[in-house]
RNA sequence: CGGGGCGUGGCGCAGCUCGGUAGCGCGCAUCGUUCGGGACGAUGAGGUCGCAGGUUCAAAUCCUGUCGCCCCGACCA
């Protein structure tokens, strides 16, 4: 997997925003081994059948060179296999293992940066690639309550991240069973809905029991002198996030990047005739680049000499940044300039005095309309049916769907086999009871359906 | 693994049916004019047509094999 750099300051700014929230929840970075001993994988049922299809193993460590190239030396075939971590629950319950006696070294908050990999038959750009870049929280407690809070307080992290931050509304969930993480209880889920119409898990939040507890012997002596099981949860966002992103906001001209993500906030475009105006415009636009980067703004003057302004406007809308601000010799003639918005291509001539003031206010502007914006479109592809005739004409033009299901995985696997149509969550929301659109059992509440990447 | 498609200058493609001097657009280089929404002109550089065989006087073009890539389906954050 490539990420040439404008793409990777964008997931850096994910990063750090994350990072903060998951500091002020009281956790802290650590980092596992990439690769994980085959025999791990191994111990905790579920898990193993959830990933062992998709498993980049490691079974030699050296080369050895022959007449047209190199070859593997068979004679350095690892004693035990090295699996490329797809995710880390085994390594880390193996660590844990060794950190936790008492109830006092619990709860264990703990989130990893990485890289994992996993062998998927077909991939799809930032959706599903082979590697992926993500945070993987695995957390330690000595109740289950606590465990529990813990996952819905990460849940409610990730809700925030995508709205606050991404401007993408998110329903939040917990998946069926058939939907579930290999190895959880529960797995709880944000979904989003693209401007195609289809969904997007952008997240995950599990809440794993004591399962990985006991397949890696992890107890600890309670207050009460009794040996009991540690509680788990694990949550993860990986840069499939960019993709929804871009899924989310982008139009026919490129990307649109929320204020707050964008790696630039603001370009500046000097426009000039000859080096005498080029002179003047470039002072001009120094000063204004001065007072933005002064308050703290991402700005960028563009004064490549190669390129036409015309073209840098291009450039920079599709690349997606939220304003540009145009400065010509009429500008600086009467003290203006001309802000242009991405998100809505508007644009205006404005005076310069106060600027960054109302620069700072624009964003602010841009990122709540973006975020409106998005859930106006995401409200106009919701739905909901109350039967299953209705669910099948509704479901080829996309979005999600609510409707009632009789809670067995038979006739969730039939509405997918004859819809394409899978249950993203049943939303924590709720919702009134009712009967099942297909076999007219009862239903306790309507379940989001659709189809998805 | 099943079904479709494609490999021709850096990128996107035409040429293949019907074998006969490798072409177009973009990009790139130099110079000039341009510069408030992806400029224009002139000149120029750059390809043993994925690879290997075969047919032929002659192969990008026909035949055989092979490698690679893309799309659709089964798997999934």
């Amino acid at each position: 997997m490539v990420i040439r750099p404008n793409g990777f300051a964008l997931w850096e700014n994910m990063k750090q925003a994350l990072d903060k929230m998951f500091s002020e929840t009281g956790h802290e970075n650590a980092y596992f081994p990439l690769f994980i001993p085959k025999s791990f994988l191994s111990k905790e049922a579920q898990h193993v059948e959830g990933f062992a299809k998709e498993c980049a193993v490691v079974t030699h460590s050296r080369l050895k060179s022959v007449d047209n190239g190199v070859e593997v030396d068979p004679a350095s075939r690892l004693e035990e296999e090295l699996i490329v971590r797809p995710t880390s629950e085994t390594i880390i319950w193996d660590s844990y293992r060794g950190w936790i006696q008492s109830y006092r070294d619990l709860p264990i908050l703990i989130n990893q940066w990485a890289n994992v990999v996993r062998w998927e038959m077909r991939t799809r750009l930032f959706l599903r690639t082979m590697e992926f870049l993500w945070q993987e929280g695995h957390t330690a407690h000595a109740t289950r309550d606590e465990a529990v809070g813990e996952t819905l307080q990460m849940l409610d992290v990730y809700r925030t991240f995508a709205e606050d931050y991404m401007a993408m509304p998110v329903i939040t969930g917990v998946k069926t069973e058939s939907e579930r993480f290999a190895g959880a209880v529960d797995t709880y889920c944000i979904e989003a809905i693209m401007q195609d119409g289809k969904a997007l898990q952008a997240g995950t939040s599990h809440f794993l029991g004591q399962n990985f507890a006991r397949a890696f012997d992890v107890k600890f002596q309670d207050e009460d002198g009794e040996h009991k099981y540690v509680w788990a949860s694990s949550w993860g966002v990986s840069t499939r996030l960019v993709g929804g992103l871009i899924m989310t906001h982008s139009d026919d001209q490129g990307l649109v990047i929320p204020p707050r993500l964008a790696p630039v906030q603001v370009v500046i475009v000097p426009i000039y005739r000859n080096d005498e105006q080029r002179q003047a415009v470039l002072d001009y636009a120094s000063l204004v680049y001065r007072e933005l980067k002064d308050a703290g703004v991402a700005v960028k003057l563009d004064d490549r000499d190669n390129y036409k302004p015309g073209w840098k406007f291009a450039q920079h809308e599709a690349e997606g940044i939220p304003l540009r601000i145009a400065i010509g010799p009429r500008d600086v003639e009467n003290n203006n300039l001309e802000l242009a918005r991405r998100d809505t291509l508007t644009k205006d001539i404005v005076g310069r005095e106060n600027i960054s003031d109302r620069i700072t206010i624009l964003l602010e502007t841009i990122q709540r309309e973006l975020l409106a914006a998005a859930r106006e479109r995401s409200a106009r592809q919701t739905s909901s049916v109350k039967n299953y005739e209705e669910f099948q004409n509704k479901i080829d033009s996309g979005g999600f769907i609510y409707a009632h299901w009789d809670g067995t995985a038979e006739t969730e696997e039939k509405i997918k086999e004859e819809t394409k149509a899978t249950i993203r969550c049943i939303p924590l929301e709720g919702g009134k009871p009712g009967k099942c659109m297909v076999t007219g059992k009862p239903s306790e509440q309507k379940v989001l359906f659709a189809r998805s990447y």
